[in-house]
DNA sequence: TCAATTGGCATACGGAGCGTATGTTGATAG
DNA sequence: CTATCAACATACGCTCCGTATGCCAATTGA
């Protein structure tokens, strides 16, 4: 026995991320009292202000840590695809479906905006969108689709991606719901695609907002 | 004086929100003290708990008045277009417009989802979402757009809107961020339009999406 | 090898906030 | 006119959080 100091340290913080992200995602962040969850990780509160300060900190590192899986789990959608329009696609599907699982529904989505801010601001976050807008990026260099502010593309679609999982998450009846969402999805999508006639001199859609 | 009872019933309630809200609006919710701003209303606990049974009880009442001005709000927006499409338009931009009010973002659109859940199982929210189904629908009748669930499209259009509201917001240039954000979601909701040369059979967007 | 020191974590204490139980007052009904 | 009940205020206990302090083990330097 006797392992070397840096790995029992480790091995405390990753106990309370684990116990953290548990807790965090069954009874949600503001509900979680750090005496609970800290004595079932076999720890005491004295530990968890040792590392991450406090109660924000440890859901920063928790947030941190499922970012870092969905953005792993995103690369490797895209990544198997045969052409970058469908690993694009594949990529939306992945997002969604993710935003589906309740522990990120929750804390990422609900507890973690509430507590940290906008998501927009997270270098966390900003990982996943950056991957979305990669994709969206590649896709425009080949020519596939319209000129467009790849960032701001990636934030509406994974805007309207996040409320569709919530709302298919929530909603009595999820596969046909998660159908009429997928079918709208599918529509607003094709906006971004070139026309195949000619360029899209056609009304501007929202030429009205300043 | 002493006028009558219900009146000043109703004004201890009217009370109660307007504190909470400003209280929420600005410190949030979990900061926002409830023997604070009940104090600053000149009353106490005893009137809260009579009135709202409990804190999460009072954010409920808050936000229904604030849905209820949005969704006011943007009936008056879509009403005054010249067309139904403009009026569409119109909507969004308002729609935008007042995700970008700090009282909004802070108490609808973080600490609501946070406190009471999944906002599409809201009474209040849908009644805003449902003022833009409302629309999409009349587009739909119309024949101008092409045939999608209404809901389905209300839902992805504001969550699309209201992130790019967050992020517009938050961003260090919101004049230019907006910009970019407006542009982008410009040609996502081309790919509700109706193509002029004819029928939309082409390479569907997301196909690949069970 | 043996202090000395430092970092990792637990314990103890004080304060704040919430929910409930109870009290008080004033208006309305019969 | 009185009895009742609604509309609030007050009081109490509990839980939870943050900080200050204490202890122990592991590392460091000679």
């Amino acid at each position: 026995m006797h392992r070397p100091r840096r790995e029992m340290i480790a091995e405390t913080r990753a106990k309370l991320i684990a116990a953290a992200r548990h807790a965090f995602g069954t009874v949600g962040y503001a509900e979680a009292s750090m005496d609970d969850f800290t004595a079932s990780a076999g720890l005491t509160r004295g530990a968890l202000y040792h590392h991450f300060g406090d109660k924000k900190g440890l859901l920063q590192a928790v947030i941190r840590e499922i970012d870092a899986e969905m953005s792993a789990r995103l690369k490797v959608v895209s990544a198997r695809a045969d052409n970058l329009w469908q690993g694009f696609v594949d990529e939306c599907t992945a997002y969604i479906e993710m935003a589906l699982e309740p522990e990120i529904q929750r804390i990422v989505l609900r507890d973690g905006p509430a507590v940290l801010g906008d998501p927009s601001q997270w270098p966390s976050q900003n990982e996943c969108i950056h991957s979305m807008a990669e994709s969206i990026r590649r896709l425009s260099d080949e020519g596939t689709i319209v000129a467009v502010d790849v960032e701001a593309a990636a934030r509406l679609i994974s805007g309207a991606s996040l409320h569709a999982a919530q709302w298919i998450a929530n909603s009595d009846d999820p596969k046909a719901t998660s159908k009429k969402a997928v079918k709208a999805f599918n529509v607003l999508l094709e906006g971004l695609l070139k026309r195949p006639g000619g360029p899209q001199d056609r009304m501007r859609a929202l030429s009205g907002m300043h």
